[in-house]
DNA sequence: CACTATTTGTCCGTATGTATG
DNA sequence: TCATACATACGGACAAATAGT
């Protein structure tokens, strides 16, 4: 490993010396300051790592801190540690390829229902959390179309996490409809068009129910997708939030600049 | 608080309770869970928190704990705590469900940093990581302009973390010329134009430097973005990943169909 | 008014983990 | 390896303020 490299490890440090991470162990950071450069390939298999007395003038700790940073590295059969000969990284980094659908625009949605299978959990017809009552403008006790979905891609493994809230549904929302038409198209069958949408993207952390629902752990980050669906007259009558497990699914936009 | 918001708060815990979170202080940890309940809002205004008794039977940890856990929240004026009364909260909680800046597609870029001020972590001229060395199409020891920032919003609380790696810069990747043109200016400055971009959008938890960074737990789901910057032959010149912190930052897309 | 349960404040001792020199 | 210091976490004990019976 250059010496330069480790400043940069150590710069990078020094910036975020604050709040939680002041709370970790030195040692373990170090260890993971480490880890993180073996892991992403930036010391590759066969390279010197840092000696300990690099690591103790570098980050300025004790040696027994830095020492058992890279102990725990040997620990976890990153490193190979030998008496004169100093750490060697035998951890063989290999590129990760990028699997699962990608999505774009609205336009691709259609497409995509092609491509994935969904698997309707849940369609009834119940009251909402204040939240989307409040969003969809109804009085207190007004039931609504609650439709929760998974989509799966070719190889069946679930991707992606819906719930929706729909309002003005009078027939198609059946299990078997849902299957062949999307639930756009349904609306759309019901006489509303929507003229306007917005969507949010963010992220949130996996619930149990979504975890199990995704086979990922709970807690997990997932990125998560809410589009508010408007007719012409402007009224908010569909609100869709999906969850995507990141392995599977990655949001795709394209553009040329001018 | 009522008991199962006590409950669904442990149970989030709970499923966090792996990886890289074990090492930070169980007081800190509660501390954190109760935090983020108060200033999301679950818990406003005067309701009173959980008793330290609560705490500990439902954590499963000692009074010591469960109380340093109130004790650091009410050091941080969140709470006010009394004799036989219990702990009350006392932070007032306004509904903006998106405090930070939102961004839509690249042409914004511009406008957000206007409203939004830039620190920049580190600037170096090093050896990216083999996964960025073989995107860019790197010989091995090739070096390659290397910039880490951190995008606070107007009140200086941070929400997105940047690492850029951009190749054929000559001048003007500096500190200070950093603080006046955004990145992509100054890459048109050495001759470069940007003809095309492809970005993807996904999620991906906070590691403990880029947790520290954006004042999150480490672990917590994180916004990612990565977006590639070609120039007119087609080469990709610039490779941008940015994690945003989605309680202050989300990504808005709004359309219209016809 | 006393009595009791609840809840926080303060103190003790002990064990373990972290970090230094 | 040793001695030292500090932080974390546990269990327990008692005191003091509050609210309800």
């Amino acid at each position: 490993m250059l010496i330069d490299q480790l400043n940069t490890l150590k710069a990078e440090w020094d910036a975020s010396q604050s709040g939680v991470l002041s709370r970790i162990p030195l040692y373990h950071q170090i260890y993971t300051a480490l880890k993180d450069a073996i892991v992403n390939g930036t010391i590759t298999f066969g390279d010197k790592m840092p000696t300990e007395q690099q690591l103790v003038s570098v980050f300025d700790v004790s040696r027994i801190t830095a020492k058992r940073a890279l102990d725990e590295l040997a620990a976890e059969n990153l490193i190979v540690r030998h008496r004169g000969k100093g750490s060697h990284v035998t951890y063989r980094w290999e590129p990760s390829p990028v699997k699962g659908p990608l999505i774009g625009l609205i336009k691709n949605m259609s497409e995509l229902f092609q491509h994935s299978s969904t698997k309707a959990i849940s369609i009834e017809k119940t009251t909402p959390p204040a939240e989307v009552r409040i969003e969809l403008g109804l009085e207190g006790g007004e039931k609504v179309h609650k439709v929760v979905r998974v989509h799966c891609d070719e190889d069946g493994e679930p991707y992606a996490y819906y719930v929706s809230w729909t309002v003005g549904i009078s027939r198609g929302f059946t299990r078997r409809n849902m299957q062949e038409h999307s639930r756009l198209e349904i609306i759309s069958q019901n006489g509303i068009s929507l003229t306007h949408v917005k969507q949010t993207l963010s992220a949130e952390p996996a619930t149990i129910r979504v975890a199990a629902a995704l086979d990922v752990v709970p807690g997990a980050a997932l990125l998560s997708l809410t589009r508010r669906s408007f007719d012409e007259t402007g009224r908010l009558v569909d609100l869709l939030h999906g969850l995507y497990n990141p392995k599977r699914f990655k949001y795709l936009i394209e553009l040329s600049l001018e």
